[in-house]
Order: structure tokens, then sequence, then C-alpha cells
RNA sequence: GUCCCCAUCGUCUAGCCCGGCUUAGGACAUCGCCCUUUCAAGGCGGUAACACGGGUUCAAAUCCCGUUGGGGACGCCA
């Protein structure tokens, strides 16, 4: 969370911790007369579940214990201790949730079972404490998933029941996997922590999803400021979405591109430490890595690969790539780049510019096109076949680099 | 099985609520061209969708019904 920069206003609160709450919220429910024990065992009712489901039947509590108690208070003295709690739901009727996103929808009530609200070892469950947290907490609205939609009108009835006002429900549309099953911090989804460590911005990836099952017209790229500006409940689409990874990829290298290079420069040292390509502990001149990193923006998708391509510039050392080596370090390019080398011994100014008058002077006297010198340049310098433009790459190496790593490459064309 | 939700290009979506202005728009991906020292970035262009069937209407992607398909929920999980 507070990678992506979402802010929050209280908490985090632990419902382990508010125990007490519950039980005595449960208990006024059961004083009322709202709620009952159950003395049903788990395995009776796993039981009685799975006989419903071999005969087709609806898998609903049956209700047997909701009139027990009367009459027989020795019995709930006695056996309250390891007795559950139920909710009495209303058992005709329907209820009426007026969702945000999707309107009206209508519940009969006698779908709705007496869910236990706590367990027989007087721990509260999840649909009792998320509303007695929003009771007690004074929730207005609930923005939560759509696979919660189907209780919400027990919920509504809990609410009620403890003389709340219902809150305003919003359901936001699942986000399914490329599979088209539901993606969910429970089943197979990366975390977001897996995103900042492949590379990704954190305002790519709100951006992105955000996005997803929400528009603003045809805009796909916002501000923060814009997307709070923006968002309403109405552009919310109901349908679920496929999360892309290639749009998000997309989205960041959008990011990353309109990074300032200094910026950049910050968030990927742990990028090159992690890859080895610079020590633990050690700095580079911050001026000069964000030379390198600006023609670099446009060309990475992720910190990851703004970090590789970083490589050559910081290494002592260039691997070659072996087609490149063999296609571009040969006998033809020898001469070449002798003369070059030879060439940028002799300026002092070590400019783009200048390396690049060098170049072309170069190619003239020859009449070559500037690949034929630039290609095996970029071999001898990157160790492969693609960069930014050689001249800039050439000055950002430096002088010194530059001549040793051509000196190299001549030994190789020499021996191959 | 019962209940609930959903349905426009491969994907995210605009348009739908308030029918005609739609040869259904944008974005990602993909293909082609341009630019070019390579790779990108950028520019231009192409392929590509209203799930199906009925109805209402002069007119339906837009309203209604059904079918099909997908998702979700039915726990002493959260």
């Amino acid at each position: 969370m507070k990678w992506l920069k979402l802010d929050w206003d209280e908490g985090p609160y632990r419902q382990t911790d508010r125990f007490d709450v519950y039980k005595s919220y449960a208990d006024k429910l059961l004083d009322e007369g709202k709620a009952y024990y159950c003395y049903c065992s788990p395995e009776e009712l796993e039981q009685r579940r799975q006989e419903a489901l071999a005969q087709g039947k609806t898998l609903k509590y049956d209700g047997r214990c909701r009139n027990k108690e009367k009459g027989q208070g020795a019995r709930v003295k006695e056996q309250g201790s390891n007795a559950a709690i139920r909710f009495k739901m209303p058992q005709d009727g329907e209820t009426v949730v007026h969702d945000l996103i999707r309107g009206r929808i209508v519940f009969e009530n006698a779908q709705l079972d007496d869910l236990i609200i706590v367990r027989s070892d007087k721990t509260p469950t999840y649909n009792f404490t998320v509303v007695v947290d929003d009771v007690d907490m004074n929730i207005t609205h609930v923005i939560r998933g759509d696979d919660h939609l189907n209780n919400t009108p027990k919920q509504i009835h809990i609410y009620a029941a403890l003389g709340y006002e219902i809150p305003l429900f919003a359901h936001l549309p699942m986000i399914l996997g490329p599979d088209k099953t539901r993606l969910s911090k429970r089943h197979g989804a990366t975390s977001v922590t897996a995103y900042k460590e492949m590379g990704f911005l954190p305002d790519a990836l709100v951006n992105y999803l955000v996005r997803l099952g929400w528009s603003h017209g045809d805009q796909e790229v916002f501000t923060r400021d814009e997307l709070t500006q923006y968002f309403s409940f109405e552009n919310i689409g109901k349908s679920a979405a496929v999360f892309n990874p290639e749009k998000l990829l997309w989205l960041n290298s959008h990011y990353i591109m309109n990074s300032a290079s200094e910026k950049l420069g910050e968030l990927v040292m742990p990028f090159l430490i992690k890859q080895g390509i610079i020590e633990e502990g050690k700095s580079l001149n911050r001026e000069w890595l964000s030379k390198a990193i600006t023609p670099l923006k446009e060309r990475s998708k992720t910190l990851t690969e703004l970090a590789s391509a970083l490589r050559y510039y910081i290494a002592d050392d260039v691997e070659y790539n072996e087609k490149a080596k063999s296609k571009f370090l040969d006998e033809k390019s020898r001469d070449l780049l002798i003369e070059l080398k030879d060439k940028l011994m002799d300026i002092h100014d070590f400019s783009a510019e200048e390396i690049g008058k060098v170049f072309r002077a170069i190619i003239e006297k020859h009449n070559v096109k500037l690949g034929n010198l630039a290609q095996p340049v970029r071999v001898a310098i990157t160790g492969g076949t693609e960069s930014p433009g050689i001249f800039e790459v050439l000055e950002i190496v430096g002088k010194e680099k530059t001549l040793k790593r051509l000196e190299k490459a001549i030994e190789i064309t020499g021996n191959s």
C-alpha cells in the first residue's frame, strides 16, 4: 500500500484484538432473541450438506435449533459453552440490495440461511465481524469485490438487527486471470510486491488497475489528481475484466519514459545491485547516471530492463553476444576500427558531437555507410547490436573505456 | 443442484440509462509503411467486435423476453 502511495486514514485494526466488541454485540442479539445457540456439530452439518448435495437439494441450514431454546434453559446453560451462535434470518419476503454499480438486486429471503456468527470456540465469523466493525466505526460505504454480492443481503439483516443504518454498497467486478477464472489474493494472483520486484512503477500499476473496470472516455493515462478527481461509481463497468500483462507493461514503459532521469537513477539502484552490476554500498555519480539513463528510458519497459541496459556503461568489461561478435568483428571492420581508435585518441573533448565528426570523416574517406562502422563499434563497446545512438554511448562510456574496448575488439578481428 | 451477477475487436474499453447523429470510436497486442548508425521511441495506415433467437418500434449495440456462454456465492474460511 505504501509503495503504491495509497493512503489510509486510520488503523489498521486487527479483528483478533476486537473479540470483546464482537462478543458484546453477539450477546445483545442473543438477549433480544435475534440469535440463538445451535447445538449441531460440524460433523453433523457436513453430513447433512453432503446428503443435500447428493439429492440435489439446496445447501441450507435447516434451522433445527432455531426454536429449541425456549423451555430448555438448563440445556442452554449446560451446553452453551460449546454451542455456536446462529443469526435468525427472516424466512419469507425479500431483501433488496441497492448497489451503487448494479442498481436494485432482489433476493428471496427463503434463500438465506441462519448463518453462524460465533463459533463454538467463541471466535466470531467473518460475516459477523465485518458488520460489527462497520457499525462500530460508522462506515457509510462498503466497496468490495462482487464475490461478496451474495453476502450482502445476509449482512443487511445483521445491520438491521443491530439497529444500524444500512450502508451504501458498491460491488466491483472481479479481475480474471488469462484463463478467465478468478484472480485474487487468495488464488494464484501475483502480489503487489512481486510487481515491485519485477521493476514496475507504482503509478503504472495503479493506473492500470484503475482502468481495469473503470473508464473516463478514451483516456488511458491518468495522474493521481485526475484519478481522484474523475472517479465515480457510474463509470465503473459491470463485467469482470481479464488482466492483461502486456498493457500493464506498455503503461509501465510509458511512465518510465516520462519520469525524470534523476528519479529513475534512484529507483534503479536496487536493481543494479540485484543484478550484480554494482556492489551494495557503492554509489555512482548521479549526474553521469542520469545522463546514461536518458536515452535508455524509451528502451526500457521495466526498471529491471533499465538496469540491465546500464550494464555495459558500468561494468569494466563487455560480454560479447556471440552472434554479434562473429558478424561484425571481422576482417572487414578491422581497418576502420583501427583508424577510429587512433583518431578518437586525439580528441580532447570526448563529446557525442566531436565523436560524430570523427565517424563521419572516416566513412566519407572510405565511402562506406555509417552502419558499416557503427555496428562493429557497437559490438565492441556494448557487446551487442542494440543500443542508443553510438556517439552518445561512447561519450557516456568515456574515452578510457572506449579505447580499451576498441583495442580488445581489434584484437579479435585479427584472430578471426 | 439452488441463488446472484455479467455479456461490444484476441485483451481493456467508449457508445447503452435518455433508441436514429455509428460506414460501432479509442487503447494494448498484431501486421505493413515512413523515419533511421542498430534497437527503441515517434508518425501514418491495415486486420479485428455489438454471443444467439424472438419481440417492441418507422428505426435497436442501445428497450423487453428467452437461449447460450462466462463468472460468483451457497463453510463453526476470509
